[in-house]
RNA sequence: GGUUCCUUCGUCUAAUGGUUAGGACAGGAGAUUCUCAGUCUCUAAAUAGGGGUUCGAUUCCCCUAGGAACUACCA
């Protein structure tokens, strides 16, 4: 039987790390095992729901370069794949259950419910959840019901006594006592919409889904699911529940450890390739000593058994350390078109570049590419050229073990011996020797003659390297940047 | 509270019933005749604790401790 596995995210927010690396691991073992990756949109949840979370969800698909062989626009056999699109299918299979004595109606208000739980809490009852008071009602109390207008929904009848095992390729088998799974869950809300266990076990029934890869959070749920695969008769597919992505703190990945949203971290500038292989890389690993792994690689070596157990935590400083090197293997072209947003937003350039501007974006990219973690460095790295913001205060062109007048001198002589060579066309190597043979004449350490020349033309004390700024800049500017800083140095 | 799951360096992980327990990130030290970054070299750092089984256990079993998830007309 040929694997077919799905992603259903809810479309109740942004998509985040935890969320596409489920959808990663269900996207690689399906190409490494020749199966279909189906995506379907969970979204009968109407109060949560966004229009905002669905474009977000095919976005960010999108971006990592996901596609899914059945799903939402590209369509598929087992269509429709948008859940409040199948509106009818979960009422028929609830009412089913209903007629087969496996569910029941219950009119219980939310009220009523709430004062439950209150009372159930205040009695420190052992026994928690819903009390089954609908259970067993008579044709006679239902009519009444159904006068006063209430809608039902519907819930399962979960056994009493026994107990529910089903097995995980992971974690082995997992048993529940039916006593301690959830009394008796809504299936049908009143709204008739289903709930996530109704739809999500009919779905995958009915989208023959082979493997059920999703996060640890819902093995407490995979009993209970048995048993409504068992109530309607049906094969019970694989389960794999994937290790958790938590935060430094041990906790759920969410918001208050950093940015958990794709979409922020794609606003920062990290590249797809570096995203796809960190997040990947916790919970899953090749072979322990593999680092780089692409996605195409993923595609064909992704390994199940290779999943771990343990969740994982998410270390932002190694996603950075990826991404600053995934930087420095992209093309310099394609570089140079993800940094011009950021150009373009900072107003640094024109919307959209000028062609000079293009040129400078251009020349940029080689000495910027391997010092960005992520693309918007590039915004600090490149302002001296777009803006000219002199630095006054003389300290910062003082470099450590020297001082004031042997600054002015070798911003003078230093610039003198810098701009006539560089008009005579000598080589940086040259150049460089030369003004090292001035800082020996000084007594001061190479930097102390290149720390107030690089400050005076890159106006910042972290800086591209000073030939290359020259370069992007043009050696006109930079000698009018520093000779305005050896007046104002003069003046100390 | 109840239920279920988890436990190798700070973090992600590798390994085998017998190894100096390996790699990577982060950290520390040094090098690199321009800052920052990078690069290179070196370094420190782990089998949660306690019992078994065994000639031998990080690996198999049990207990304890710690952590996590779930416990909705949310998914």
């Amino acid at each position: 039987m040929s694997v077919r596995v799905r992603y259903a995210p809810s479309p109740t927010g942004l998509q985040h790390i935890g969320g596409i690396r489920t959808a990663l691991f269900n996207y690689f073992f399906a190409k490494s095992s020749g199966g279909k990756f189906i995506l379907r949109v969970e979204d009968t949840d109407r109060e949560r729901y966004s229009d905002e979370s669905l474009n977000d969800l095919y976005e960010t698909l999108d971006w990592l370069g996901i596609k899914w062989d059945e799903g939402p626009v590209v369509g598929g056999p087992c269509g429709p794949y948008i859940q409040s699109e199948r509106f009818d299918i979960y009422k028929k299979y609830a009412e089913q259950l209903v007629k087969e004595g496996k569910a029941y109606y219950c009119y219980c208000t939310p009220e009523r419910l709430e004062k439950l739980r209150e009372e159930q809490i205040k009695n420190k009852s052992e026994y928690q959840g819903y009390d089954r008071h609908c259970a067993n009602l008579t044709e006679e109390e239902r009519a009444e019901y159904e006068r006063q207008g209430i809608k039902p929904v519907i819930r399962l009848k979960v056994p009493t006594e026994g107990k529910t095992t089903f097995h995980d390729v992971i974690m082995g088998d997992i048993t529940r006592k039916n006593k301690d799974i959830s009394p008796d869950p809504i299936l049908l809300k009143s709204d008739g919409f289903p709930t996530y266990h109704l739809a999500n076990v009919i779905d995958d029934h009915l989208m023959g889904i082979t493997h059920i890869m999703r996060a640890q959070e819902w093995i407490p749920s995979g009993p209970l699911h048995v048993l409504l695969y068992n109530a309607f008769g049906w094969e019970v597919p694989t389960y794999c529940h994937l290790p958790m992505v938590m935060g430094k703190d041990g906790q759920k990945l969410s918001k208050r450890h950093g940015s958990t949203a794709v979409r922020e971290f794609r606003e920062k500038g990290y590249l797809p390739e570096a995203i796809i292989n960190y997040v990947t890389l916790v919970g899953w690993s090749l072979d322990g000593s593999t680092e780089f792994l692409s996605k195409e690689q993923l595609e064909k070596c992704f390994k199940m058994e290779n999943i771990h157990k343990n969740p994982g935590k998410f270390d932002y400083k190694k996603l950075d350390w990826f991404n600053s090197q995934y930087i420095r293997m992209a093309d310099d072209e394609r570089i140079a078109s993800l940094m011009t947003p950021y150009l373009v937003n900072a107003g640094f350039v024109s919307n959209p570049p000028r062609d000079e501007e293009m040129g400078k974006i251009r020349a940029l990219v080689k000495p910027a590419k391997e010092r960005m973690k992520v693309i918007s460095d590039i915004v600090e790295l490149s302002r001296f050229l777009f803006v000219d913001e002199p630095v006054m205060d003389e300290n910062v062109y003082i470099a450590k073990g020297s001082d004031l007048e042997k600054t002015k001198t070798a911003l003078e002589r230093g610039g003198e011996i810098l701009f006539s060579m560089l008009r005579e066309k000598k080589s940086d190597e040259e150049i460089e020797t030369a003004l090292m043979n001035l800082s020996q004449e000084l007594e001061i350490k190479v930097n102390g003659v290149f720390q107030p020349i690089r400050v005076a033309i890159t106006n910042s004390q972290v800086s591209l390297p000073l030939f290359d700024s020259i370069s992007l800049l043009g050696i006109e500017e930079a000698e009018r940047r520093l000779s305005r800083a050896l007046e104002m140095i003069k003046e100390k």
